[in-house]
DNA sequence: TAGTGGTCTAGACCACAGC
DNA sequence: CTGTGGTCTAGACCACTAG
């Protein structure tokens, strides 16, 4: 058995749904003809049918059949990386440097939007810098009621963001991408012109029903874009 | 049988894994224990492991066991949809109006990123509405070595993006997410103020190795934001 | 080498949707 | 109704690897 025989059964149709053979609305073979063709059991051939249905290439109805899904354009992977991860990795020199680091009772709408009133929250604002040059301007508020460790962190040696990662597993994530003009002080900030672009990034981490973190990330546009890969 | 087995048992995992109660590293039960401990057989309960492992929430290793995996940090998954779909889904009126049409031969950098040299283009350029009001300037080419069915489609009764998909099945999709203020033609046309925030959308096209299309999206900011959700 | 997961079989019964 | 997929069983042998 050099490659496991449903493995090849789910290689064989995809290749043929992916070169246009098999064309959106087709139905593809029952699944006791492919049992019969590949000379297998049923379970082999659902063991092939099932991650071709589950990655929306197939659908599958009872009576009907198996059939080859149209493409759907509703959903693409995009890589949001961990700025440092992504910066130190394409070479560059990375650096955040702490604006402002305080810990108070949630007051104002975002900081109670993470935790209840009157809980601790964490609020540190900084910047991120690629070899040397400001790239974006971060404001987090962590919730210390489920990270209490966050306390004794200056976030001199390591972004919050990186720290947050290694320390605080995370099951919910949520993204808000948008666009901004830069204005007063984040212009300075970033030394940007009066009217740049910028990239903005709202991320809300869960973990399970309690909330971890917020952050707002707003980008140079100038440096910075986001890219997406899918492949259907 | 309310539920299936298989998806009770990975439920019953995944619970635990995403309250904290299984933290990274830790092994889960062994096949044969959850056999035991759900009186099935041991199928049943490699049915539950395969799609937590398929979706990166354990590891599975011979003669070890199978393990919680920590947060990943690179990939998340983000919605970019299909305009008109999105526009009509949540219960505005969509409309594509098209300013320009347009079939030459590849000159342009542009064009020629699409095809080779001399090859036929047809370029759309036109403005996506919801609910009358103007949302985005889109400007598309499309290979016509590629897709020639779309020299007899005027894109009056669907938009050039509708259409492709429903037209041509694709296999890659690119796409890069920028930042940018409005210049003159496209704030006139989206009746945006000078110096207003733009969010910049750009997708390419595969169909295998041919080039399909590709398209440039204007947004207006203040009227567009793309969101993302993504379970660990 | 022993024990884990990886894969497969040859059946079975059931739910559901076309006919 | 009939035939499809949905799920499950009680085994089996194999591949890999940790001890």
């Amino acid at each position: 058995m050099q490659q496991p025989l449903n493995q090849r059964i789910r290689q064989d149709i995809e290749a043929r749904i992916r070169s246009g053979e098999w064309r959106p609305g087709a139905r593809i073979p029952f699944e006791h003809e492919l049992m019969a063709q590949y000379g297998c059991s049923r379970m082999t051939v659902n063991a092939a049918l099932k991650p071709l249905e589950a990655a929306g290439l197939i659908e599958r109805r009872r009576r009907a059949g198996s059939f080859v899904r149209g493409p759907r354009l509703d959903a693409t992977i995009l890589a949001i990386p961990d700025l440092q991860n992504e910066i130190t990795s394409r070479g560059e020199a990375y650096q955040f440097d702490v604006l402002t680091r305080a810990i108070q009772s949630a007051v104002s709408a975002s900081e109670r939007e993470l935790v209840g009133a009157g809980q601790p929250v964490l609020t540190v604002e900084g910047i991120h810098y690629a070899s040397g040059r400001p790239l974006a301007f971060e404001r987090r508020l962590i919730n210390l009621d489920a990270v209490p460790e966050a306390r004794e962190v200056d976030f001199t040696q390591i972004s919050p963001g990186q720290w947050l990662l290694k320390a605080v597993p995370w099951t919910e994530a949520e993204h808000q991408i948008s666009a901004e003009t830069a204005d007063g002080p984040v212009m300075r900030l970033l030394n940007l012109d009066r009217h740049a672009p910028c990239l903005v990034v709202e991320r809300r981490t869960w973990r399970g029903e309690q909330r971890i973190t917020s952050v707002r990330q707003i980008f140079d546009a100038r440096a910075y874009r986001l890219t997406a890969h899918f492949h259907h």
